[in-house]
DNA sequence: ACTTATTGTAATTTATATATTACATAATTG
DNA sequence: CAATTATGTAATATATAAATTACAATAAGT
């Protein structure tokens, strides 16, 4: 999960408090979300997902 | 989401009880995420697809 | 119809996701 | 190098996910 995200924001250049800002979250949520530390939830998943062009299985499911 | 989770389960012939016991939650909190009126976490999404033999996309994800 | 299993839902409590404030340390850029 | 800009992270506070208890209602089976 951490990665993904982390690249799926980078490649869109955008900035952890660029992205809080259009999920409505703190830049520290979008930091501790990309490090695995927080368990976001599905609502957040989804707006981060579709701000970043992206599903839920993209960014967050594996296996 | 709410639609497809149910289905999902009823396919598996699992009980709303059954289900919650498998990913240690309780029935209620599965009603409630079936019904839409709850905002599951990541983890708890990740379980439930899991237990269904889903992945995110095919739960919760729309559009 | 009666009984039991399954689900809906409300009120309150508890656990935890997220905000806030703050400071530190990379990383960029001039 | 100096000065921003971006990120990591801790402590405390607040918002909300989930548990608990309880009761109602519907579905399903006998």
């Amino acid at each position: 999960m951490r990665n993904r995200m982390k690249v799926a924001r980078v490649e869109k250049s955008l900035t952890q408090a660029q992205l809080g800002k259009k999920v409505s979250v703190t830049r520290q949520t979008i930091s501790l979300i990309e490090k695995g530390e927080y368990n976001p939830t599905l609502k957040l998943c989804i707006s981060i997902a579709k701000a970043l062009d992206r599903t839920l299985d993209d960014l967050f499911w594996e296996e």
